[in-house]
DNA sequence: CTATCTGCAAACCGTTTGCAGCGTT
DNA sequence: AACGCTGCAAACGGTTTGCAGATAG
């Protein structure tokens, strides 16, 4: 997969090394569409590379998201999962039942941005826009409470 | 302060007693216009109530949250800070050097949402919309690393 | 008077750190 | 060969729980 070679090259040229637990974490990262906690990329992790540490998935996670290749993602209860990161305007959706993970784009806030600024007399930096929903899958069992 | 007394009320509703620790958490959070970890609440509710435990906060802060009056505040590092929770389609902006908190209302992402939602086949039941800036007191030192 | 709330101390648990050995380059 | 990376075990720090006494209603 050339993205995961992509994230692999980053790493190298950031001065960091290519070894064997970096790169499960990265596959699988990568391709992750739903919200992975720690311990979740652990788990998984570990049918690739058994001999996997948390703490290399700690030490690992981190990097990738000083790189800016994975975030993390807010929830209701908090905000302990990781997320390949959006690229550009990208913004997340995300399903409040089986924390199934989609992009999209062509949000235009600029209007109301700039009126707040005006507004307000902030300066501002950056937004952060997410959905909470439910996915396809989930819809059978439509408006349950949400897992958790 | 009305707002006070409109939490207290909603708090005794739901069958809880109004005691001095929680008067002094509520008087606090109702005018906090800056994000609040636990230990700053508790820090600034024992001015009010020395006899304070860092627990009652802890308690206090998850009531007040199941009633929908407080909320956690999402940032880059972490959601372990409280304020004020927005009111119907408020949304919040934040300094981020100094946590000041302001909410805005006007954004309509209805359009967005309908195409977001047929484009994903997700129900959307909600949206989370957050800017982050510099507020004008901080903007003299304008565009420094944010502290911390 | 009773049930709830409080503060303390201890338990918990996710995350981070120190370190000796291993693997990449 | 050198330096970064890894896993283990231990430390850490924020949050939660158990409990006996205090207090609101």
């Amino acid at each position: 997969m050339i993205e995961t070679e992509r994230w692999l090259e980053l790493l190298e040229e950031k001065g960091g090394r290519i070894t064997g637990p970096r790169k499960a974490i990265v596959e699988l990262m990568v391709k992750a569409d739903h919200a992975l906690s720690p311990v979740d990329v652990f788990d998984q992790a570990r049918s690739k590379y058994p001999k996997m540490g948390l703490v290399t998935v700690y030490r690992t996670l981190e990097i990738l998201s000083e790189l800016g290749l994975v975030e993390r993602v807010h929830q209701q209860d908090g905000c302990h999962m990781y997320l390949r990161a959006a690229n550009g305007h990208e913004h997340l959706l995300i399903c409040s039942r089986c924390g199934k993970a989609a992009y999209f784009s062509g949000d235009d806030l600029s209007v109301l941005i700039d009126r707040i600024s005006s507004e307000s007399g902030f300066v501002i930096q950056s937004h952060w826009l997410q959905l909470q929903g439910i996915c396809q899958k989930c819809q059978p069992k439509k408006f349950q409470t949400p897992i958790e």
